[in-house]
DNA sequence: GTCAATATTTAGATAAGTCTAAAAATATAT
DNA sequence: ATATATTTTTAGACTTATCTAAATATTGAC
C-alpha cells in the first residue's frame, strides 16, 4: 500500500513526464513541483526505486515502469473524479475544489472510486477540461490548440486549459469565460500579441500569456 | 490543524464517554478501541492535553474539553455523512461502509461537508441508525429501547444498532432485517434470553446477544 | 492495612518523511 | 579544456506516531 506521499511523487512524475515528451524527469522539477527540497525527492526516488515503480539512475533522472504509471493514473483518475463530484453535484466552482481533492484522492477504496465514477456517469473530462483515465487506466486525447495559435477570424470551442491555477480561473471567471464556450479572434496586436476576442455579446483583449492557456478546438 | 491520528483519539474518547455516563475514559480503554498500546496513549494524550483538548490527570484518566468535544462532533459528522453518502448515492450496503468512511472523515474542509449534508438532504441518521450531529453539533437523541427489555407480545420498530460491526450487519442482512421494520417478540426462553421473533411474515429465533444489540422505539 | 494484581507512565528505540549543509557529479561558458 | 555554475546526492538531524521493557501508581483481595 502507498503513502500519500508516495502517490504524490507518482502522480506528479506522470504529469512532467506527459508534458513534455520527455524521457526522463528531473529531481529539481520534481522538488519544484511537489513543494520540497531535492534532497527529499531524491530520498523519496530511492524508496520508489526499490518498490520497482520508478527506473532510477543517480544524477540521471526518472520515469515511471509500467506499475508506477498505473498507480499514477490511479490517482489522477479518483482526484478528477472527485473535481467532477464536487462541481456537478455539489455547486463549488470550479476553482474551489483543487485542495480538497488533493485530499479525497488519497482515499484508498477502488470499489469507491469505481461507483463515484458511474454515479457522475461516467465522465471523460473534469471541470478544467483534463481527461479523467477509466478503470484501465485509458483516457481520451485532445487534440486541441493553444487559442494563441489561431489567426484573426478563426473560432474555437474552449476545450480545456493548459493552466489550472487559482488565479487564472478566477480571471476566467471574471471574463465570465467557460468551457465550452465559442471564442473568435477579432485581432491580434503584432507587438505585444494580445488579442482582441468575442465571446456571445462580449469582446474584450486577452494578453498572449492567457492566450497560451487557452485550449480550443478550431471550428 | 489536527492529526487524522489526533482526530481519531478524540473520536474514540468521545464515543467512550457517551457510550456510559462516566466522567473520565481510562487509558486502557482508549488503547484498545484505537488499537494500539497503552504506553501510545499516554504519549498523545499529553500532546491533546498540551493543545486543550482533553483534561489530562495522570493515573486518573482524560475528559474532553469544550474544544475537544466540538473537534470529535465534527469528525463523527463527517464520517456518518459520508456512510449516508456511500449507501444512499453510491449503492454500497451498510456493512460495506465504515472502513472507507474512516478514511474520508479526515478530509479537512468544513465547507464540503456542509454541502455534502444539503445534497444528501440534512439527513438525521445514518445508515445504522447512529444521529449525525448538525453544524452546530446538535444531534438528535434517541429513546430506544434494547430488543432484549421487551415482553412477549410487544412490538417494536427498529431504529438503530448498539453494534455495527461487518459480522452483527451480515447477519442482519442474512436475516433480512433492516432499519424501520417492525418486530414484534413472540416467545421468549427463560433458560437464556433467546426469544422467538416475527417481522412480516418471517419468524426466527434469536439470542439474547442479538436482541441486545437492536434498538427498538416501542410501539 | 498490606500485598499482589492491574493499570499507567517513563525511557529509550524505530520508521517515515522531511530538512540543512556539505560533498560530488554534471553542465556551461569562454 | 578548464573553471565556474548548477544540479544532485550524501550525511546527519528533527518530528510524529508508534513500540517494548522497565518503573511507578492505583486498585482490590484478604
Amino acid at each position: 500500500m502507498l503513502s500519500q506521499s508516495e502517490e504524490n511523487y507518482l502522480k506528479v512524475i506522470f504529469s512532467l513526464q506527459s508534458e513534455k515528451e520527455i524521457k526522463s524527469v528531473s529531481t529539481n522539477d520534481i522538488a519544484q513541483k511537489v513543494q520540497t527540497k531535492a534532497s527529499s525527492v531524491t530520498d523519496m526516488l530511492k524508496k520508489l526505486s526499490d518498490k520497482k515503480l520508478v527506473i532510477y539512475k543517480k544524477y540521471r533522472g526518472v520515469k515511471l515502469t509500467q506499475s508506477g504509471e498505473a498507480f499514477a493514473k490511479k490517482v489522477i483518475r479518483s482526484h478528477r473524479l472527485w473535481e467532477c463530484f464536487m462541481v456537478d453535484k455539489l455547486g463549488f466552482a470550479w476553482n474551489e475544489v483543487h485542495e480538497t481533492a488533493e485530499q479525497l484522492e488519497h482515499v484508498k477504496s477502488d470499489e469507491l472510486i469505481d461507483k463515484l465514477d458511474d454515479f457522475l456517469a461516467n465522465p471523460k473530462f473534469d471541470p478544467h477540461g483534463d481527461p479523467i483515465p477509466d478503470k484501465e487506466g485509458n483516457m481520451e486525447v485532445k487534440h486541441t490548440l493553444m487559442l494563441s495559435n489561431l489567426d484573426i477570424g478563426d473560432s474555437g470551442i474552449l476545450e480545456g486549459l493548459k493552466n489550472s491555477s487559482d488565479n487564472f480561473l478566477q480571471y476566467l471567471n471574471n471574463k465570465n469565460l467557460v468551457l465550452g464556450d465559442i471564442i473568435e479572434v477579432k485581432n491580434m496586436e503584432s507587438f505585444d500579441n494580445s488579442m482582441l476576442v468575442r465571446t456571445g455579446n462580449n469582446e474584450f483583449t486577452i494578453s498572449h500569456e492567457v492566450a497560451q492557456n487557452l485550449l480550443v478546438k478550431m471550428i
